[in-house]
RNA sequence: AUCGAGGUGGCUGAGGUGGUCAAAGGCGCCGGGCUUAAGAUCCGGUCCCAGAUGGGUUCGAGGGUUCAAAUCCCUCCCUCGAUACCA
């Protein structure tokens, strides 16, 4: 290593910045705020790859946001209550929260490590009863309100995790979180009702930034649907029953009527009837059955008649009512209006049990009404046999509506909008959370702690024996007075959801040292909503819904005006290393199957990229990568590898590579600074390019293009030096203004070098601390520069091709060279061609106007159309547009080589280089035909 | 099964209003020059066959439209993600 290359000590850098307190944010109303936020982790006890993408492409954006004269906000914080430290305590001993304390230290030391900028002073720990405090507080809030209640209902439970779980936990009838088999069990729990705030978490959805995928989940777990609510009578009864349907269009071909087995009115009509043992059969099958195995069944339909019948409310005929599995008890109303003939599990279970298939609706216009319906139809079509006026021949949305309207005339119909998406349920009989603040006493009922004596605390005083909800053990936190009335009573032993917890640590974190309060609404205000939000895309349906839900419903308290918690959100792809692959099992392998036969087949193993994952081996520890390379190599290398939103694969050639760079990096402001050359021509193409550069990645930043942005500090500005020294360039004032600028390019990447740069520089200070002022843009001159050096970089490139050609038939060394460039006739036609396409005109179209044109008049008639359709035709599609523009442009090629017959002499070792254009006075090479606009001849002598 | 997103050369990644597209750029790799040396830099190569500007086969597979398709249409396959009878 030469003397004077610094080998960056990231961690003095590290302590550099904590130092001067360089990342705390205050409020700053006179600044332009922004809120960059990285989804707070699970506080498990390492680091691993997927935290290293996630916070390195947050801390690139936030330092970027910083450069620029943003007043950002940057914090970190974990979401530390859940269920794998106290699954922990129960299987190893010890107390959840010194295992969480524990596992917070050393993920905290790791990420340090990385140099991320966060601002520690807002820590936001959700076990700390300072932030779950909060919790209760709005939680009683929202109990005033009405918003959170008790209610005695079938609830999900999961066994292994012994606790409830709410709807969006829940996956493919699973927990989300053990995998273990979900059961319905009928328990008093605590709900808050996100149902109330659907059409705005809907609405919302317009508004907000959110990636496509992550926006169409949402859509589909809220689950809009519009429709109506209809009335049948039942025969000999009192009662009704209402179904709710999206297709009242087809409630002409309602054969039967459907109710879930729990529906109540089920267990009414067949009481004391011979109906009643098929009932009770078919409820006990299916009341208690897990999701799980109710999914395993699926299409299995199943059903037993009620015996009874039920009146249509348009024809008055009488139709059979049904108990039917598929039916759920929670969605709509229970019931549903079966229709056969234009519905596939109506169908299904028609045939099944023979019960009349009725068309009435018609996919053409035309087609006969009485044509038997081999399978359901069920997609719009035109209303036939309903036997009553007004309705045959109408079509989709207008049949619809007709059908509707003719209900709601008569007092039999509602147009209704049913929503999928159902109250959340944050009840857990776990230890590891937020109490909820509630007195169960004999004579008030349950009664919500008052907030002066919130927060109500977690015993410590608790056994985690694996069995029931430590809480209960607890007997110092279990037995207390009734806050309105008195007398002895309980306390609540469930604890909120986590989800709880992330549902708004986002608004403490603008306001987190305060004890006093939630959070200050003026600070809420001036930081919210977030900027650019990054993580995985995992919690699209959970976390996401809930913090956009908790957001409004805290507004509409008081608590702050803001509408939505998230403007940008970037889900960042996984990342991947290649593990062995069986193409013939088309199964991932361990790695220790590697150089291994197939266990299965027995067929050798090829590679594919999964995953990491511990199963897998597969994967890379950040710690060692850290140790052996540096911070800023494996940040580097995370932002080049892909997208930030693609999968990458983790490859050790490629964080060798970019260790590579690294180091060759730490050899530029030696280099620079020592420049001392005289002026040069090229002075200005080095600013016009670092300027151009700069305009680049500040777009590239500004979308998130991370990857291109890396791409132009760390790759492209070390090429552009080398060609400017190449043309002579070595200017100290350039090479100050270069590297004072570039020093800000690299710092989002690469953070501790960028800071051993600006020392090298003189600069004031810590870089991290320094806005980057406005920066001029590419001017035009710059452009012709630009241009310029773009066409000798093809113009080198194209001579050295043609010269071992040129070499063979001069049999010997070429010692002079002569650039033909093209005749202006041609570089008038080429433009003319350019400017006819732009305008958007056909290309055949051309030979028309160039016939009539000046150029093809006379005696060059012949040759020049020839050229048209021979040559110049062809190249137009070939140019690129930075191509195009510049022939478009005033530079001139010829000036431009005539300018540089120095460089271009000494770049190929020649002794003399001239410049003629093509058919000029100077010209007497004859060569000239050859030559085209931006490609000229050579003649090597 | 349904609904999304997507399949481009070792990787990454452009292009996608049909025409110089064998497909930009970058990375990696290979060869060479320069060097005491180098991680620096420069030149060349990197689908196959050629080797004086050529030929062949390519953009998941197959078919179609067209003078012309990576780009348009159809069918199929694969990958990833979501959903799980929502009436």
């Amino acid at each position: 290593m030469s003397e004077g290359v610094r080998t960056t000590n990231e961690v003095a850098w590290q302590q550099a910045w904590n130092d001067g307190e360089i990342f705390a944010s205050s409020d700053d109303p006179s600044k332009p705020k922004f809120y960059c936020l990285e989804m707070y982790p699970y506080p498990s006890g390492k680091m691993h790859m997927g935290h290293v993408r996630n916070y390195s492409i947050g801390d690139a954006v936030a330092r970027y946001k910083r450069m620029k004269g943003f007043n950002v906000l940057y914090p970190m914080g974990f979401d530390s209550f859940g269920m794998p430290a106290e699954n922990a305590a129960i299987a190893e001993g010890g107390h959840p929260h010194d295992i969480t304390e524990k596992n917070m230290a050393s993920i905290t030391e790791q990420i340090k490590r990385m140099g991320f900028s966060y601002d520690w002073e807002r820590l936001v720990k959700s076990h700390d009863p300072n932030y779950y405090k909060w919790n209760q507080l709005f939680f009683t809030r929202f109990f005033k309100s009405g918003l959170a209640y008790r209610e005695h209902a079938p609830v999900n439970w999961c066994e292994p995790c012994s606790t409830v779980l709410a709807n969006e936990q829940v996956k493919a009838g699973r927990c989300w979180r053990c995998n273990g088999p979900v059961e319905q069990k009928d328990m008093s729990q605590w709900f808050i009702d996100i149902t109330k705030y659907a059409q705005e978490l809907l609405d919302g959805l317009d508004i907000i930034n959110f990636p496509e995928s992550v926006r169409l989940m949402q859509e589909d777990w809220l689950g809009r649907s519009e429709g109506v609510e209809i009335e049948f009578g039942i025969e000999n009864s009192e009662d009704t029953i209402r179904v709710f349907t999206t297709r009242p269009d087809t409630l002409f071909g309602a054969t039967f009527l459907t109710l879930a087995p729990e529906h109540p009115l089920a267990e009414k009509l067949v009481k004391g009837t011979e109906y009643e043992s098929e009932w009770k059969a078919i409820y006990d099958k299916y009341a208690n059955m897990s999701e799980f195995d109710r999914i395993k069944n699926l299409n299995k339909k199943e059903g037993v008649s009620l015996g009874c019948f039920a009146i249509h409310p348009l024809t008055q005929e009488k139709i059979p009512i049904w108990a039917g599995n598929f039916v759920l008890a929670t969605y709509g109303t229970g019931a549903v209006m079966a229709v056969p003939g234009h519905d596939e599990r109506d169908f299904e279970f028609a045939q099944k049990y023979g019960i009349a298939i009725k068309r009435v609706l018609v996919e053409n216009e035309d087609d006969d009404p009485s044509d038997a319906l081999e399978q359901a139809f069920t997609g719009n079509g035109y209303m036939v046999n309903s036997n009553k006026s007004g309705f045959d021949g109408k079509f989709g949305d207008e049949a619809k509506d007709a059908v509707a309207s003719a209900l709601e005339s008569i007092g039999k119909g509602d147009r209704q909008i049913n929503w999928k998406i159902r109250p959340w349920l944050i009840s857990r009989q776990r230890y590891w959370g937020t109490p909820i603040p509630i007195i169960h006493c004999d004579e008030c009922g349950a009664v919500p702690v008052p907030e002066d004596q919130l927060p109500v605390v977690l015993p410590r005083d608790v056994e985690f024996t694996g069995k029931g909800n430590p809480l209960e053990t607890s007997e110092s936190f279990l037995n207390t007075t009734c806050p309105t009335c008195g007398k002895p009573a309980r306390r609540e032993t469930d604890t909120m959801d986590t989800f709880v917890d992330s549902s708004w640590y986002f608004l403490r974190y603008t306001d987190a040292k305060n004890l006093e309060k939630w959070y200050d609404s003026q600070a809420a205000d001036y930081w919210m909503n977030v900027d650019f939000y990054c993580g995985g895309i995992e919690h699209a349906q959970m976390h996401l819904i809930y913090a956009r839900f908790y957001t409004k419903a805290l507004r509409d308290l008081g608590f702050h005006s803001i509408d939505e918690p998230f403007n940008e959100l970037l889900c960042q792809g996984m990342v991947n290393k290649s593990a062995p692959f069986c193409v013939s099992c088309s199964v991932t392998l361990p790695v220790s199957n590697a150089g291994l036969p197939c266990p299965q087949c027995s067929e050798p193993l090829t590679e594919r990229s999964a995953k990491m994952s511990k199963s897998l081996g597969n994967t890379v520890s950040p710690e060692q990568m850290i140790e052996k390379f540096g911070a800023d190599t494996v940040r580097l290398f995370i932002l080049f590898a892909a997208n930030p939103t693609a999968g990458m694969d983790w490859s050790d050639v490629a964080v060798e590579a970019n260790h590579r760079v690294i180091l060759q990096l730490q050899t530029m402001p030696l280099q620079l600074l020592e420049w001392n050359k005289p002026a040069h021509d090229i002075d200005a193409w080095m600013l016009a390019r670092l300027r151009q550069r700069h305009q680049q990645w500040s777009d590239d930043m500004d979308r998130y293009d991370l990857r291109r942005a890396v791409e132009c500090s760390h790759y492209d500005l070390v090429k552009d030096i080398n060609w400017y020294v190449r043309r002579g360039g070595g200017r100290a004032e350039v090479g100050r203004e270069v590297l004072e600028l570039w020093t800000h390019m690299i710092a989002i990447a690469t953070p501790h070098l960028a800071e051993d740069w600006w020392s090298q520089l003189g600069g004031e200070g810590l870089l991290a601390a320094h806005i980057l002022e406005e920066y001029a843009p590419v001017s035009e001159e710059d452009q012709a520069l630009l241009d310029g050096e773009t066409l000798l970089r093809d113009l080198l490139e194209q001579a050295r091709k043609v010269r071992t050609v040129a070499e063979r038939h001069i049999d010997g060394e070429a010692t002079s060279l002569t650039i033909v460039t093209s005749a202006p006739w041609r570089y008038e036609m080429a433009s003319m061609a350019l400017n006819h396409l732009a305008e958007g005109n056909n290309i055949k179209a051309f030979m028309g106007i160039l016939t009539k044109s000046e150029l093809t008049q006379g005696e060059f008639r012949g040759e020049r159309l020839g050229f048209w359709n021979k040559r110049l035709l062809p190249q137009v599609f070939k140019w690129d547009d930075e191509k195009k523009r510049i022939l478009l442009s005033p530079l001139e090629e010829t000036v431009v080589y005539a300018n540089a017959c120095a460089f271009i002499a000494e770049e190929l070792g020649l002794e003399s280089v001239q410049v003629v254009q093509g058919e000029s006075q100077e010209d007497d090479t004859q060569k000239s035909g050859v030559a085209m606009p931006l490609s000229p001849a050579f003649i090597y002598a």
